[in-house]
DNA sequence: CGCCGAGTTGAACTGAATCAAGAAACGTGG
DNA sequence: CCACGTTTCTTGATTCAGTTCAACTCGGCG
């Protein structure tokens, strides 16, 4: 993107910080901004059949909102809670609006980005399909180590769709025996 | 869209049929074209493990395309196959290019359509995660029945994410005794 | 201290996979 | 049009990964 178009975007952040166990969107409300974290870690989740089920995570430096609610100014079916100490930037949608017309690269850029989403979501699914809890956890443990290092058990069990009991167990053989599988 | 953007769509579509088993795109082959289905059922599977997995299917008068071959011209992961004879129009990259120039219409179109499949597959993960086979099964029955009419069982095994044999024990279950859970 | 939530461990149970065999459907050639 | 082989689906028996329930440990924190 050109230098005005970042100037222009820059122009409209407001800042806000949010506590550990804090939430930054409540289920059923309407999410009228697009988000970056800038510090901190985040947590999507919806409570379904009376548990918390954990949808993902966002840590520093992503962009995020809650996309649906967002972009049909509907109200949203998530919960969007801080795990860590978080700062926040916010832009308000009628700002993201005005970038779509303004600008060609922008509507590129968040094209490009929802894209990305979308594949890595699409693997999501195949793992939970056809992967075991196992296979699935010692991915996680490759991929992407600072989920495992920040995130307290129980969420990390939801977010892979096992018993925290299970999970604890998967750990405990990891310690054993770290066999490569 | 505008009847000038649309004429601009319409000028470019090329036909082709595609008989029942064979392949409109192959796994390492890089896709080149957004494609709409006029006629027919196709199915997205990959060869992993040793198995055939499918991940989805697309009806008739739906969009489609192996979305990040596609825009990012590297070679694909999927094979699409089709189940039934079909009628399939495809448009060329460098036009569809050319109407994301043009037209904003069209940038807003397609992100909203992206947005939607996003959307579509976060629900799918979710079920995959949280919900028995069962009870993935009777919800594919009651949303989508066109699928189960017209896709062979042990494709809508994998989609599903178990073995032939359990899907088979599902239905005879819900012939005996439907009841709704 | 004593409580409380988070994690761990054990034992019993269950949904679904696997293995193995049969039945039905399908296409192909005689 | 039927006989044959192939593939798809069904059914049963067994096994296993993962859940559930319940008890226990550990590290804060009033």
């Amino acid at each position: 993107m050109s230098d005005t178009e970042w100037a222009t975007i820059g122009a409209h952040w407001e800042e806000r910080e949010i506590q550990p166990g804090e939430l930054l969107l409540r289920e059923g409300e309407t999410c009228h901004h697009l988000y970056f974290l800038g510090r901190g870690l985040l947590r999507f989740f919806v409570w379904k059949d009376g548990e918390d089920k954990t949808k993902f995570f966002t840590p520093e430096n992503q962009l995020f909102t809650s996309q649906f609610s967002f972009s049909n100014e509907v109200p949203c079916r998530e919960n969007i809670e801080a795990i860590e100490a978080c700062t926040v930037l916010a832009i308000h949608r009628k700002q993201v609006q005005k970038l779509y017309t303004d600008s060609a690269a922008w509507g590129a850029f968040i094209r490009k980005t929802i894209q990305q989403v979308n594949v890595w979501t699409e693997e999501l699914l195949e793992d939970a399909l056809h992967q075991t809890a196992a296979q699935r956890y010692h991915r996680l443990l490759a991929e992407d180590p600072w989920m495992v290092q920040r995130i307290p058990l129980r969420h990390l069990a939801s977010y892979l769709g096992i018993a925290p009991e299970s999970l604890s167990r998967i750990r405990k053989k990891l310690a054993a025996g770290p066999n490569l599988t």
